[in-house]
DNA sequence: GGACAAATGTTATATTGTAACGTCACCTGA
DNA sequence: TCAGGTGACGTTACAATATAACATTTGTCC
């Protein structure tokens, strides 16, 4: 599975308020965007948020975080191990685990249950269940926050006397961008 | 034993609906429901629509099919396994796997992705995906087939020109009862 | 019966996730 | 200052879930 290009583009912008969220809920990332500015703005969201939650946001779960956010991309946790041993270490899979139970519950980063997998937060900091596009054929997420799906589930919910405290919603289907190769492999248009 | 049925192959290329739907969607399955009743009428929907695509209900995909359906809870294929394994049997993890998708393929059993696991479908037949509401107390798993949330799905989904092809919705929460329940030991009412 | 495909058996292994306990660094209060 | 507690991480072992690959049996069709 190829991983979005590590930032070979330099990040020239002045560097941003960290209030801006790493990717746009909604939107599946732009081929070519500069993922290294993803990444610098999400990783500086998360420690502005682990300061404020007085959590220590420490060298292991830092790195975690940034293997999570290699690429928009679910990925797993024993990938995520394998990325943390490339060096001196040889860390087990506790070591991971724990610190994908700690991002998770600091909001910083979801499971995806039909992947058995993990990315990173598009809107970190608001208290919310994760809505996930997932395209087969690039194997991108991209984040929703749909209040019309939210009010649905919960009107559902509702008429079966059912309160919900963890949602999942994980959407596998084409991204756009793909259809759009497929049709022209199809048509040649 | 025979397995008569299978060996049924007329034309008929409806099946008729044999008996009510085992349990209602959207409805949680009332304590001391007569389950007997349900898991037959499951079994006899599952005979027709098998009949009627004139694939195969085998001797392991039936006894699969009502181990699935041996309560409303989701239940793990590990746990399948060790029903078969009841009597002269020593299925290995393949068996019931290829089962499960057997099942699955057909419309007959949905995988509850959050836990793993495998439900019979309420409303065998008709093509849908399954959207379910899961009590954390009881196990038990309700299935919804609620337009709205369908709809404000693909609204999502459309706005950012999304294909769905394969939509997870698994709402993990605490069931009417249960909520009776807990607050019962609360407040003593 | 013979050929072919579908279904199942069998062995081995891959992948994902946890339990249990030990070590160490750091803080805190007497 | 240091005893004791706590949180983070190390380490070992294992549990739980799932699949690959190939062999064998069963069913169907001619």
């Amino acid at each position: 599975m190829p991983i979005a290009t590590s930032s070979v583009r330099r990040a020239v912008s002045r560097p941003k308020p960290s209030s801006a969220a790493p990717v746009k809920p909604g939107v599946f990332p732009d081929a070519k965007h500069d993922h290294g500015a993803c990444v610098k703005s999400a990783l500086q969201r998360a420690e502005d948020i682990c300061t404020a939650k007085d959590v220590r946001l420490t060298q292991i779960r830092r790195q975690v975080f940034e293997l999570v956010w290699q690429s928009h991309n679910p990925v797993g946790a024993y990938d995520v191990l394998e990325g943390l041993r490339d060096g001196q270490r040889k860390a087990q899979p506790p070591t991971v685990y724990r610190a994908l139970d700690f991002l998770m519950e600091h909001g910083l980063i979801h499971r995806i249950e039909s992947l058995n997998a993990y990315i990173g937060c598009a809107v970190p900091g608001d208290e919310h269940a994760g809505q996930f596009l997932i395209c087969r054929d690039c194997g991108v997420a991209a984040e929703l926050l749909d209040k019309r799906i939210d009010d649905a589930i919960g009107k559902g919910a509702k008429a079966a006397g059912f309160s919900i405290e963890r949602p999942t919603v994980e959407l596998e289907g084409t991204c756009a961008h793909c259809r759009r190769i497929k049709r022209g492999h199809k048509h040649r248009d």
